[in-house]
DNA sequence: AGAATTACCTGGCAGC
DNA sequence: TGCTGCCAGGTAATTC
C-alpha cells in the first residue's frame, strides 16, 4: 500500500481523531515488527497529549506534547484503522462520520493506540501489518530531523520544490537507471516502485535511460519534475477522495482506485500509443513501460 | 564510495 | 481440493 500518497492518505484519515487526543494506553500485542518496539513505549506516551501528526517521505511523525515523536514506518502490508471504543454507543457511531473497517485478519493487529479525543471521545487507533515489515521508533525531544530514518532523506515530490533545475542538480553525472535513480530515498524522498513508473511513463522516459542524461536536458528535467509532482498530487487527491465521504485511516481504498496507466498493466494496451505495455526487472523489481513510446 | 544483491515476513494467486 | 512456486507498493544489511 504505502508510498507517499498513501501515507498522507493515512494522516489525514488518523488526524481528526489523533491531533489533540491524549494517549490513554499503548497496546503491543507482539515484541516487535521488523525492529523491536522501543523499551516501555507504554509508560513513555501513557497520559501524553498527541500534538500534531506530520509526515516525511513515507514516514507517518506523531508528535507529542513533551517534544518526543513517534516514527512510524508502513512497510509493504501496515495499514491504520480507527475502532470505536466500547463505551462509544452505537448511535454515536452511526452520527460520527467515521468508516470502521472490520480487521482483515485481527491477528496482524500489533499495535492499538487507546485515545481520548476531545472532539470522538474515546477511541482505537489500531496498526495492522500481516508481513511486518513496518516498524515503530521512538524520537526524543528535538531529534527528529538527526534521526537515521530521516536525515538523509530527499526532497519532498509535494509542493514546487521539485523544479527542473532541482532534478537536474540531484542526477548530474549519474548513471544508474532512472528508475533507480528515482526510487533513491536521499535524493527524492517518497517516491516508489508504482508512482516512478507512472512519472516515467507521463513524461515520455524510459526506466533504462541514465538518470545523467536527463540533468543534461533542462526540458527533459523539467518535465520529469513536473510529472512527479503532478502524479504524487493527482494521487493524493485520489486517496483523498475516498475521505470525502467516509473519513478513514486505510488508505487501501484510494489506492485501488486509482487507474494506472503502466503499472501492472503488462500486455496491456499503452494509453497513449496501444503498444503493450511491456515489464521488466530493474534491481530485482518489476518496471512497468511503454517501450514504443517512451525512450 | 556507490551500486547491486539479499534479508526480512505473510498472503494471494496461477498452475498443476 | 490441496499443494507448490512465485510475486507483492518497503528499508536495512551485506556483498561486490
Amino acid at each position: 500500500m504505502p508510498e507517499l500518497p498513501e501515507v498522507e492518505t493515512v494522516r489525514r484519515g488518523l488526524q481528526p481523531v489523533m491531533e489533540g487526543a491524549v494517549v490513554e494506553k499503548l497496546v503491543l500485542n507482539r515484541p516487535d515488527l521488523r525492529f523491536p518496539f522501543p523499551e516501555n513505549l507504554n509508560d513513555r506516551l501513557q497520559g501524553q497529549k498527541i500534538v500534531s501528526l506530520g509526515r516525511r517521505a513515507k514516514y507517518l511523525l506523531i508528535e507529542f506534547e513533551d517534544g518526543a515523536s513517534l516514527i512510524s514506518h508502513l512497510g509493504m502490508s501496515g495499514s491504520y484503522r480507527i475502532e470505536p471504543d466500547l463505551r462509544v454507543s452505537a448511535q454515536e457511531q452511526a452520527e460520527d462520520g467515521f468508516h470502521y473497517p472490520r480487521s482483515k485478519n485481527p491477528t496482524h493487529d500489533h499495535v492499538v493506540f487507546h485515545v481520548q479525543s476531545p472532539v470522538y471521545g474515546s477511541r482505537q487507533v489500531i496498526y495492522n501489518d500481516p508481513r511486518r515489515f513496518g516498524f515503530l521508533l521512538l524520537c526524543g525531544t528535538g531529534e527528529l530531523a538527526e534521526h537515521p530514518s530521516l536525515k538523509d532523506l530527499g526532497i519532498e515530490p509535494t509542493g514546487n520544490s521539485l523544479s527542473g533545475p532541482v532534478l537536474a542538480e540531484l542526477f548530474k553525472g549519474k548513471k544508474v537507471p532512472l528508475k533507480a535513480a528515482l526510487l533513491d530515498q536521499r535524493l527524492i524522498a517518497g517516491l516508489g516502485n508504482i508512482y516512478v513508473c507512472e512519472a516515467l511513463w507521463r513524461t515520455g522516459l524510459s526506466p533504462l535511460r541514465a538518470a545523467g542524461d536527463v540533468a543534461q536536458d533542462p526540458q527533459l528535467a523539467e518535465a520529469l519534475a513536473t510529472s512527479v509532482r503532478e502524479v504524487i498530487a493527482e494521487a493524493i487527491v485520489a486517496g483523498g477522495s475516498s475521505l470525502r465521504d467516509h473519513r478513514q485511516a486505510d488508505g487501501t481504498l484510494g489506492y485501488f482506485q486509482h487507474s494506472f496507466a503502466v503499472y501492472d498493466r503488462e500486455g496491456e494496451p499503452c494509453r497513449r500509443c496501444g503498444a503493450p505495455v511491456q515489464r521488466i526487472v530493474q534491481n530485482g523489481r518489476s518496471t512497468f513501460f511503454c517501450a514504443a513510446c517512451s525512450s
